[in-house]
DNA sequence: AACAGAATTGTAAACGATTACATCTCTTAG
DNA sequence: CTAAGAGATGTAATCGTTTACAATTCTGTT
């Protein structure tokens, strides 16, 4: 009842392993005749290569890590759709790795790596500054996305965080809104560093002073709550902002939550940005205006970046894809002309 | 600059293969000193064992294979989530399957089981009759979660979907609607199939009598611009319905797109019941009145499930967890006293 | 007819782990 | 003092592939 082995084929085809096997493999000359043979062997034993046998031998395993720091957070699943689609075309597996942002299972699945149960990552759970993965890199074919390690010569595929902030900001600004509020978050990750720098920059060249009152950080794993939470301390004071740049969708949902709960209108009494576009920043009254990333692209692109490095290429390149500012309900003009309402359609 | 091996390990200790391995997997009787050397041979020579050459030799993987229609549907996230979480503390990792509703690429992942890939596999993606996977459940470690093919004597977890409808129907009821829709969907999971019958079941034991234009049906892959579309339709009627079921939280995301759109306040001019509870079906306004199934613990009970299975216990069990009406803000008793008005704290 | 080379097939050695069995060294009981 | 048994270690077979190399048959050329 235990699976036919490549042996069990070749008695019952009358035949030697090595010409299964050259059967199997599409490599080697096999007569016509023979391979019919083989073939119908296969066929009534239901034979199916034993991969271990096969991985062991080849020193390969046609698997590839994916690395996420959760999967609770909609941003990622089209991440994950784009490297599984490019990935399975090749002929990978991925095997999917959730951290939790967990120091612990991040080492756990590099030994999984070590151990050669996979070929290859799709790491999106770096620190600016991670050690381990230097040292992996050194070793394995690896590819960063969305988040990158600073110093490291690591293959990446991001956006240009710096540059969307700014723009945010410039087009907030362009609004007329000069009290523009940031909601950042605590974690370590380069994106929400370089967003930071974005939104300072863009205050800078539009001289506007920056008002430390007016940043303020949700939690590190850009949960709604905490997005309540620090949007709420930045609508609690005297002079409050009159827009919010959020480094996340959810967190810009935390801050219309924020607002509801102040009485305070979206966007006649406060406008608000987002970040990333997730599926359902659309989904909702008043739909968010946003940064949207091309997720999917982002995932198919580490994931043909991953498959040439894992047929030799060298490693070590960084591909920026470009983001796209999606104006929609959750902004408006500042000041707004209140003589005539403005409302969405309700 | 390979990876090293047992035998290399075994040289530098200065002892045979044997004892290495019996170190390792700690039996078989081993002196204290011996230990010591083989310990400090794998330090230094910093030894992971080659997973291949184990897998082979003990004949199990380690892997469980988790398959999943999509994943950028959030309500998977959770279920994904428990199921990793019980795994991976069992030493299991799990290999992420995204089928995509495609026939071709569940057969492919059949296949990885079938070549000994995995150990065992948590199903999503499961047709009522599903004749491939009752096949497989004689020869592999089978768990469906939330969906299951109803003749199979396949493990299974998942809510009683039949009752929640139902309860679901007798709560808009008791509110005081008599005109209620059901927003189904174009699929054969079996679970669609029970909330369509616990509908028409609560119908008639309200002695409502059943108005086919009061049932419409979205894509197969609960798609909002679907839901927009099928909302769309029942609303556009003559005698609209003052309630809606939808059978899953993104159609009733839908269902309220299709309100605004035609000016219908929800709730004072229509309720809508949504189903699942993701995580953003209270994120915005107006928050979602909806089933609650609990996901993220019947992914790690199927898990648990599994792993019993794979350690040679018998499948074949139904196991059933308790859903959970939550009442928020998308519902309201019929008809509305509008005498005064019922805002949302808007 | 003889031979070179191509085409086809087979034999056996890897790949790296686990483990049944054999061997050897000590204790300890009789 | 000897036999038995426990404890520690080693030898070699095994898991199921792939593939280098050898062996055989076939083809066409001289």
């Amino acid at each position: 009842m235990r699976a036919p082995t490549i042996s069990q084929v070749a008695k019952e085809a009358g035949i030697s392993v090595a010409t299964v096997s050259r059967v199997m493999n599409q490599k080697g000359a096999v007569s016509p005749e023979t391979t019919q043979k083989v073939l119908q062997a296969i066929e009534r034993l239901g034979y199916q290569p034993n991969i271990w046998g096969r991985n062991l031998r080849r020193g390969e395993s046609q698997v590839v890590l994916v690395m996420v720091p959760n999967v609770t957070n909609p941003y990622y699943a089209p991440i994950i759709a784009g490297a599984e689609d490019t990935l399975s075309a090749a002929g990978y597996s991925i095997m999917l790795c959730i951290t939790n942002m967990d120091r612990a299972r991040r080492r756990h699945y590099v030994d999984l790596m070590r151990n050669r149960r996979a070929d290859g990552a799709i790491l999106m759970d770096i620190s600016v500054d991670d050690r381990d993965m230097v040292q992996l890199s050194e070793e394995y074919p690896l590819v960063q996305c969305c988040e990158y390690c600073e110093s490291a010569a690591i293959s990446h595929v991001s956006i240009d965080n710096f540059s969307a902030a700014r723009e945010a900001v410039s087009r907030l600004a362009a609004l007329g809104h000069t009290r523009i509020g940031y909601i950042g978050a605590k974690n370590s990750f380069i994106s929400t560093a370089l967003r930071h720098k974005g939104y300072r920059s863009a205050l800078e060249e539009l001289s506007i002073p920056l008002h430390p009152g007016y940043e303020d950080f949700a939690g590190r794993d850009y949960s709604f709550s905490t997005g309540v939470e620090a949007a709420g301390r930045l609508l609690e004071q005297k002079e409050r902002p009159t827009a919010l740049f959020c480094v996340s969708d959810v967190l810009a949902l935390g801050a219309l939550q924020a607002a509801r709960e102040r009485g305070l209108r979206v966007p006649e009494d406060l406008s608000v940005v987002g970040f990333d576009d997730v599926e359902y920043a659309s989904m909702f009254q008043p739909r968010l205006t946003t940064i949207r990333q091309p997720c999917y692209r982002m995932g198919a692109l580490a994931a043909s970046l991953l498959l040439r490095q894992m047929q030799g290429e060298a490693g070590g390149q960084a591909m920026f894809l470009p983001h796209e500012w999606v104006s929609r309900d959750s902004t408006a003009p500042w000041p707004l002309n209140h003589t005539f309402s403005v409302s969405n359609d309700l």
